[in-house]
DNA sequence: GCATGTGAAGCAGTTCACAGCG
DNA sequence: CGCTGTGAACTGCTTCACATGC
């Protein structure tokens, strides 16, 4: 076992915990009893070395002979991503994908809840949108620092985003999502990670005008069919 | 000079060309002529050297003592990204988030044109969005095969996205950006993109439960402020 | 002189393979 | 006997450092 604390787990398993975290989830409405490194590294499209290896990072958490009880195993993936405590986010810039992220389910769904919904525009300001109400962006650092805010949400327009960054990061933001093309700077207390769809598409482009160097598709499954 | 053809391109370089397409556009429309590996990079947020390698594993394009040539260096990302040559996109499920990604810029901007929008619910089925009518996911596979789509949206329920995936792969789309929060089997010859907002949200909440283990957040710059 | 291009070194994550244990 | 947990080997990306060339 890795010395505890002081344990430094290396981003790409951290990355593949949500992933692991909702497929025990899944087994777990099926009441599925335990699972095998093999049965959850074929449902997670991974190898069965790197689940072991992801989980040894945090303890022995299997039986030998047996696997992993799946109950058990879910548990102590959400108390590592910390679901268990309620975390507080705001969004900013309520154009479409705010709108959209605003009502999806997958916030609400793990301990993520939206306490601020903000934008510039006075026509979207006063709109109540999945029963928050819109403010006007220059609240967001009061805002965020009242309501004691975890995580912000960043879909404004890209020339918009830094400033909305310096914003929440003023407001003791200390994680942030950013859906805006462009790199964002910020101080090294906070966390950015950063999505950007047309980037996605312009990846998938550019491996079918190149068939040739496709690389392995990653090790997921991908049966005949 | 890596001998050209049977090129291979390792997966984070490509990840990165789309971030230095977007700043050298940026650098072009400011009528900057010039840039160097170490201007570049610190705009992109990432190592110098790391820039050139990159470069490098598509030919010289940079002149020593100089830099390189902002406007030809961008012609030379866009011409490897296949950008010059239009691709037809659809996107199943017209929920929220694919309204939101129909109506984005993003989509436009880059060579990427929306021929078809889909949905399974009667209400959403003949709505107009972006002016394009929704039509019935039933006709996903003709369409996908008539129009000669390259790029599959999967944007539906995680229940509804594997019968998605498949009817896009039966139609003749070879690669796929997958929002849904699923495991997608699919063909080797379909190339999957998964992007998954929750699970981002849980790597965040990962690292502010544990600040110490954090490691490096990336090269990114972020100057004091 | 200055910045590219690139071998070589370094480092991190993946995979192997097997000892250990239920 | 089966499956975990893990040292060791491996693979591949990153970073260094410098020869090369404008």
């Amino acid at each position: 076992m890795p010395e505890r604390f002081g344990r430094r787990i290396p981003e790409p398993t951290v990355v593949r915990l949500p992933l692991y975290q909702r497929v025990l989830h899944e087994l777990a409405r099926e009441e599925v009893a335990t699972v095998s490194s093999a049965e959850l590294a074929e449902a997670c499209g991974v190898n069965a070395a790197k689940v072991r290896k992801d989980l040894s990072h945090f303890g022995s958490y299997g039986t030998r002979g047996t696997g992993y009880d799946v109950d058990y195993l879910l548990g102590q993936i959400q108390r590592e991503l910390g679901i268990d405590r309620e975390r507080a986010v705001v969004i900013a810039g309520m154009g479409h994908l705010g709108h959209a992220l605003a009502r999806s389910a997958g916030f609400v769904q793990s301990g993520f809840r939206i306490v601020g919904l903000f934008d510039v525009e006075p026509d979207t300001i006063g709109e109540v949108v999945a029963g928050v109400p819109v403010r006007d962006s220059s609240e967001l650092t009061t805002a965020c620092r009242s309501q004691n805010v975890a995580i912000g949400v960043i879909t404004t327009p890209p020339t918009a985003a830094q400033d909305v960054c310096d914003r929440m990061a003023k407001g003791g933001v200390s994680a942030v999502l950013n859906f805006a093309p462009i790199v964002l700077v910020a101080p090294p207390s906070v966390h950015v990670r950063h999505v950007d769809f047309s980037a996605e598409l312009q990846v998938l482009a550019f491996y079918q005008a190149h068939p040739d160097a496709a690389g392995r598709q990653e090790d997921h499954a991908r049966a005949g069919r």
